[in-house]
DNA sequence: ACCTTTGTTCGTCATTTCACGAACAACGAA
DNA sequence: TTCGTTGTTCGTGAAATGACGAACAAAGGT
């Protein structure tokens, strides 16, 4: 009984699901899904919550590879990591489309 | 300026993908999704955790509603939760499918 | 009734997450 | 050079996460 299954992929699968974990972060990525860029000002504007906590989300995201930042004086101009984000897209796509059918398999 | 913009829908998918952040989950979720159903005491012959810890990511897998239980005494027979399944399906291609594509968009 | 098998629950612990406000850093504009 | 504007970092604290082993509960087989 070998252990240790967990695949590459399923790792990287995992991580991007963690980023998008959370509300915040999701409206995020789905606002530049659709606008191709944002400024963290406007979204405190917006969002429940302060710049500090905003900061923290954004950074998650940047760690996760999702978004990148641009700074374009005084402000800081994000977009999605295109190269990630496509990534992202295949990996969720390849999982998701495991159709579960009818007729149902066999266990085991 | 009007706060309060996380939608429901956003607020799902951030759900679902949490519960999709951890490699262990995603190794069980993919698992399922490929053979219809699974008992956790072959688990733990594979992974590398103890069962208690793997039963507390069933819990979480469970609670978030992607898979259910079926009592088959002495043991538990796991299933993907293929209504819920099927909805997290769903949002995700919505979400997914949302191509950046060029050209690229003027800002805001 | 007792034993065995199986999975959950409990207690513990270290780490991470999420939120806030205050302080700091960067950088144009006045 | 000083002053705003903007975003990050730091410090703090509460809560959640992830891991383990021990103890417990359920249920079938002997």
């Amino acid at each position: 009984m070998s252990k240790i299954i967990i695949t590459e992929e399923q790792k990287k699968v995992a991580r991007y699901a963690k980023a998008m974990g959370h509300p915040i972060r999701m409206y995020v990525l789905e606002l530049l899904s659709k606008q191709s860029c944002c400024y963290s000002g406007d979204l405190t504007e917006y969002l429940p919550i302060v710049k500090s906590t905003l900061s923290q989300h954004l950074k998650e995201l940047r760690d996760a590879g999702l978004i990148q930042g641009e700074i374009e004086a005084p402000r800081i101009k994000y977009c999605l990591n295109r190269e990630n984000w496509k990534e992202a897209q295949d990996l969720f796509r390849k999982f998701l489309k495991m159709d579960i059918e009818e007729p149902i398999q066999k266990c085991q």
